[in-house]
DNA sequence: CGTCCGTTTGAGGATCATCAATGTCCGTGG
DNA sequence: CCACGGACATTGATGATCCTCAAACGGACG
């Protein structure tokens, strides 16, 4: 698998539950969640995994072989610079998928962040299965569609010329993701400042006077640095649309 | 429609061949075009449109109604912003797909930069032909997929800091896109350079004294500002890698 | 020939990156 | 229990880059 894992410790409750394709839409509203059947089948297929902290997944120009499917944790998938410097191109949630290739090879490093619960697929027997199914095949698409649409926000925000702006909009895309976990006025920011840094498109000095000015103007106060509270939800608001 | 169209003058011709979708990956190496049978039975589907340049497709907002395959021309996806100013999120050549909608509304709005040729499907009625022909959804999963590698090498770009190389990487993304029509050397630049900037994520200004250095330095030269030939294809490429 | 649109060129100002130093947290080892 | 070390974060000063404003230029089209 590329990479050092966790072994062994599985748990041992097979949790086909946990397989969830996250809601979206291509306009038509439907059941958004997987059959239990389909569920089943996929854990079948899959094979779950349990891996500690900052564990590579797998890197860049990797050969291709499996997909992942992220359950539980936090995962983040950047491409590391000539410079050195890395662009996160996007954090992996619960019920995200996750290892786009191209001619065979994985774009970019995945790596956790937290622990994580994964499932993995061999990206061949996903496909063989996709043609099979056709209605878990529209999950998918629907999921990647979704995805396309996150990348083309991430790119607006990174587009963005003030820190402070970018900040907002990243704290609000945050929320976004925690949203159906029902915090309410509160932001989980489970990654650190360095890795903020890396997905904004900013230094890490930038981002930590940029989140000062956000708790100097009282507009979201930060606890502990992973915790944020929207304190002026209205200026929040104008912040995260002014363009 | 939701705009103004051209309207009558289609092709008398039923093109069907036009249909393809666009070579891609998952990882498996297969066919990657349309089958003949499903490019017709896409074609019975899809309404075909002559529309010319500069033409509004829909306007984000609007609620979702069709998806869109373009055959023929140039198309930008782009948003407006609170400043007035327009950011492009992509470009639609031919062979893709478009129409991205998110809660039954297009996120974006579509306009052609050139004349075009559209085929248009209603979203549901596609939505129901993909979960009948599972083969042709994984060309429509594929796509995506494709789009999502865009989307996320667009990131990257805009989060450069060096205009010179946000151009260079701008330019190789055109020849990418070209490669395949068997233009050596030269790229075509369909679009105007205020589209380029709102691409790149540039003032009109920056992308005009960008192209200069690039010309000056030998590494590309324009001509006629639609067409750029690349002179040092060492220093080009360390250009675009170069971050 | 004049207007309009898109582009080029120039000068000044704002913003962020960079470099450097200090500060904080946490785990380790004496 | 406390001191030390390392990773991460904050704060300050300087410089580079790009945006903004402004004016001139060019071609397309009536």
């Amino acid at each position: 698998l590329h990479a050092k894992r966790a072994d062994g410790n599985y748990p041992s409750t097979a949790p086909d539950i946990s397989l969830d394709i996250v809601p979206v839409d291509m306009g038509k509203s439907r059941t958004h969640l997987l059959t239990a059947a389909q569920r089943r089948h996929l854990a079948d297929l899959a094979t779950p995994m349990r891996v500690p902290p900052r564990t590579i997944v797998y890197r860049q120009g990797d050969a291709l072989s499996w997909i992942f499917i992220n359950t539980d944790g936090l995962v983040k998938s950047f491409r590391e610079l000539r410079s050195g410097a890395r662009r996160i191109v996007a954090f992996l949630f619960p019920r995200d998928v996750f290892g786009l290739a191209e001619n065979g090879r994985y774009v970019n490093t995945a790596k956790t962040i937290t622990a994580a619960t994964l499932y993995r697929i061999q990206h061949d027997v996903l496909a063989a299965e996709l043609q099979r199914d056709a209605d878990l095949e529209f999950r998918f698409l629907c999921k990647v569609t979704q995805k396309l649409r996150e990348a083309q926000r991430q790119t607006l925000l990174v587009g963005r010329r003030d820190a402070v702006g970018r900040l907002a909009m990243f704290l609000k895309m945050l929320e976004r993701h925690f949203a159906a976990t029902g915090h309410n006025g509160w932001i989980p920011v489970p990654m650190s400042r360095t890795e903020i840094a890396d997905y904004v498109g900013l230094s890490l000095e930038a981002v930590s006077r940029a989140t000062r000015k956000l708790a100097l103007q009282g507009i979201i106060a930060f606890e502990d640095g992973h915790t944020a509270h929207v304190l002026d939800r209205a200026r929040f608001n104008a912040l995260v649309a002014a363009m």
